[in-house]
DNA sequence: CGTCTATTTGAATGTACTCAAAAGCGGTGG
DNA sequence: CCACCGCTTTTGAGTACATTCAAATAGACG
C-alpha cells in the first residue's frame, strides 16, 4: 500500500486542508508503483502528469541526437517531478523519467490539476510556492553552470544534495554536471 | 510618466481584475525609472522587489571571485525580473541587475506581495502561472546547457530570443552562454 | 573628433572529450 | 557459494574544444 500521509503533509507545509478537501484530492490522485529501471515517461510521449515521490528515487534525462545522455534533475522522497515544459504546454516530452529504485508515486493529471485550481483555489498558492522554489533552484543551477568549474560544481552538488548522491552512480552525476564519466573520475582522483 | 496599462494587461493575460482590485494594486506598486547602466540591485544587497519591465531592457549577472561575469537572464518589455533565490529567502543577492537602456519599471515589494496574496488570492494564480513558466524555461536552459555544443546554443539563443539579441552585445551573449567573447567571435566567423 | 569599449585575430596553454582497454563491483544463476 | 556477466569506474594516449593574453581593428558615444 502507498501511504498518502507524506503527500498530504508535503502539501500542508504551505496550505491547510479540511477533510472535504482531502477527500476531493484523494479522489483525483493516482497512486503508482514502479520498479527500478522502469520509465514513467518516455521521450516524445505526451507528459500528462506531475508526480510526487512517496518513496524511491527517479531521474529525468534527455538523449540528444548524438546519443548523449544528459540528466535534467533527480527526485527523491518528498520531491515533485515532471517534464515541466511538456506538462504545461501538453507537447511531446523532451525528457524521459526513469525510476532509479522501486518507487511509490502519486500522480496528478494535467486536467484534474486544472480543475483542482478552480475547485479549491488555495492549491494555486501551494503550486505557486512549489514552482517559485523550483524556479529559484534552476536559476541557481544556471549560475553554478556558467560561473564555476566542473570540479567546483561537483563538490557543490555533493555538498548540496548528499541524500541524492547516496542513491546514484558517478556516471549519473557526470551526466547531471554535463561532463563525461571519465573526466569526472579524473577530477576525483587528483 | 510610466504607463501602467501594459502592466495590467500582462496580469490580465491570466486573471481578471475589477476596479477595486486594480486600485489596490496601484496603491502598492512602485514606479521606477532608471537610466542606462544603472544598477537596480547590487550583489550582496537585500533583494526586496520583483520588477515588471514596462520599457527598456535589463541584465542579471553574477561576478564570481575570479572576476568572471556570468549573465543569469535578460529581461525586456513585458518580462518580470528578480533574483528569485534572494527574493523569496530574503538573503543577500547573488546577482546584480543592471539597466541596458533607460527603463521604466514597476516594482512589487516582497512584503506587499505577500499581503496581496492574502487580500486578493487570485494573484496566487497569476504568479503560479508566471513561476511555472519561468521554471519551465530554466529547465529547458539547463537541458540546452548540458546537451548542446556552444555553437548550437548560440544559434538556438539567437533564434529563440531575437528581440533580446537586438539589444545586447556579443560579449553579453557570451557571458549568457558561459564562454569567452573571443571564443564566441571565433564560432561566428567560421 | 577623440576616447572608451567591443570585436577580431592569433599563438600558446589548459580543460575536457574520444576511444580503447583494464580493473572493480554487484547481481544472478548454476 | 562461487563463477560469470554486465555495467561502472579507472587509466592513458591522442585530439578537439575553449581559455588566456596581447595586439590590432572597428564601432559607439559624448
Amino acid at each position: 500500500m502507498v501511504d498518502t500521509s507524506k503527500f498530504f503533509s508535503n502539501i500542508q507545509k504551505h496550505i491547510v486542508l479540511n477533510d472535504a478537501e482531502k477527500n476531493y484530492l484523494t479522489s483525483i490522485l493516482e497512486v503508482k508503483e514502479v520498479l527500478r529501471k522502469e520509465l514513467i515517461l518516455k521521450q516524445g510521449q505526451q507528459c500528462k502528469k506531475i508526480y510526487f515521490v512517496v518513496s524511491g528515487s527517479l531521474r529525468a534525462f534527455h538523449i540528444n541526437n548524438e546519443g548523449k545522455d544528459s540528466t535534467i534533475m533527480f527526485a527523491i522522497q518528498d520531491w515533485w517531478i515532471t517534464d515541466m515544459y511538456c506538462f504545461i504546454n501538453q507537447k511531446p516530452a523532451l525528457v524521459a523519467i526513469e525510476a532509479l529504485e522501486n518507487c511509490q508515486l502519486i500522480g496528478l493529471d494535467f486536467s484534474s490539476l486544472e480543475e483542482l485550481y478552480i475547485k479549491i483555489p488555495k492549491f494555486e498558492r501551494f503550486f505557486r510556492i512549489l514552482f517559485q522554489n523550483a524556479y529559484s533552484r534552476e536559476q541557481l543551477r544556471a549560475l553554478d553552470h556558467i560561473s564555476y568549474t566542473t570540479e567546483e560544481r561537483y563538490y557543490r552538488f555533493v555538498h548540496k544534495y548528499p541524500e541524492i548522491v547516496q542513491k546514484i552512480t558517478q556516471k549519473q552525476i557526470a551526466s547531471y554536471l554535463g561532463v563525461t564519466p571519465e573526466f569526472l573520475s579524473a577530477i576525483k582522483n587528483k
